[in-house]
DNA sequence: GTCTATAGACCGATAGAC
DNA sequence: GTCTATCGGTCTATAGAC
């Protein structure tokens, strides 16, 4: 959601490098501060393009839902369904060693929001997840699966789970493996 | 960890509501101040049991880690190994509600337990996740199965990850859907 | 051992000069 | 539009009376 004008620039260096401090220190412990710095803006400046520091954790799921489209525009390049869910199987693999540094940004996002009170926020990391879903079941529909929207969750929640277990332990291989093995069982769902 | 003495009650009320509190609100987000008033226990005091926040903390998973014994006593209970699985995916049933509502107190907190900087107590929140991987790659062997320690890793990555969903996007049947589906998928390993 | 009061540090947000 | 200086509030941790 970038507005036109000279001011562009700099908002959309602030949402870059809240969307990298965030992602690395958690939001509770990250301060304006962290994010000022990192975008080599002034404190108070913030202000003048985010309202309140929420608004800024809005812009970065904002960005997230973009890079969403970035990513399934990639897998979409696949000519069949199953090697669409199975580009997104060794797209876990690519990433493992920040998944396993920092975890999953929208999975650790939404968990962390969901600690607050009453939040606007974790419905809008909601949004993002959801995104992922619809898009796994799709593919599990044009494999000719009535249970896509079943399927769709499981392979979203292999991957956020073991995203958090290769996180917790601190052991890329465990992503790698399970990669592997979810790509082999969505092979034994195409035929 | 509980010592004996006169201090041991307090101690423990202390421990049980930074486990409640740090559960629904996160760890960041807890203050003292919280965790004495649902003990009813002046703040200042608190640090009469423990020298810092992070101790509190690290008694909180030391309970998860009891917590784990009990939990696996119990499942043990069931005969066949498959069956111990199979048990376990009920338990995920039972506890849908509370899941759903703030996630998986182990999960959640090993996630924003890695967002620190250096920090002792995200190898301690690895632990209590191992024993679970631990306890299910016994099953997945006693069943025969070579690749016992990748399945074990797979069951815990979709309860982990279920949950993770189902408290983002507020909706409870996730985790039955998936509950079922992995139960059915322990049926097929166990012939 | 128990509790109060407060020090000391930090953070989000604002006021206002330029 | 940009930046500095700072206010008001909150939190961990400590000092010290009882």
């Amino acid at each position: 959601m970038t507005r036109p004008g000279k001011g562009a620039a700099k908002r959309d260096r602030l949402v870059a490098a809240a969307r990298t401090t965030i992602y690395q220190q958690g939001v509770e412990k990250t301060t304006l501060a962290d994010i000022a710095a990192a975008a080599d803006v002034p404190v108070g400046n913030v202000y003048y393009y985010f309202k309140t520091k929420d608004e800024l954790v809005a812009a970065v799921l904002d960005s997230y839902r973009a890079s969403y489209g970035l990513i399934s525009a990639e897998l979409d390049r696949e000519p069949t369904p199953d090697g669409r869910l199975k580009a997104f199987t060794r797209f876990w693999i690519e990433r493992r060693e920040q998944l396993t540094a920092h975890g999953c940004p929208v999975g650790s996002l939404s968990s962390e929001l969901d600690k607050r009170d009453d939040d606007e926020l974790r419905p809008q990391a909601g949004t993002v997840l959801r995104l992922l879903i619809d898009w796994s079941e799709e593919q599990f529909r044009a494999l000719g699966r009535p249970d896509a929207r079943e399927l769709a969750v499981a392979l979203i929640a292999a991957y956020e789970g073991v995203v958090l277990l290769a996180n917790t332990l601190r052991d890329p291989g465990l992503i790698t493996t399970e990669a592997r093995r979810v790509e082999r069982w969505i092979g034994t769902l195409a035929r």
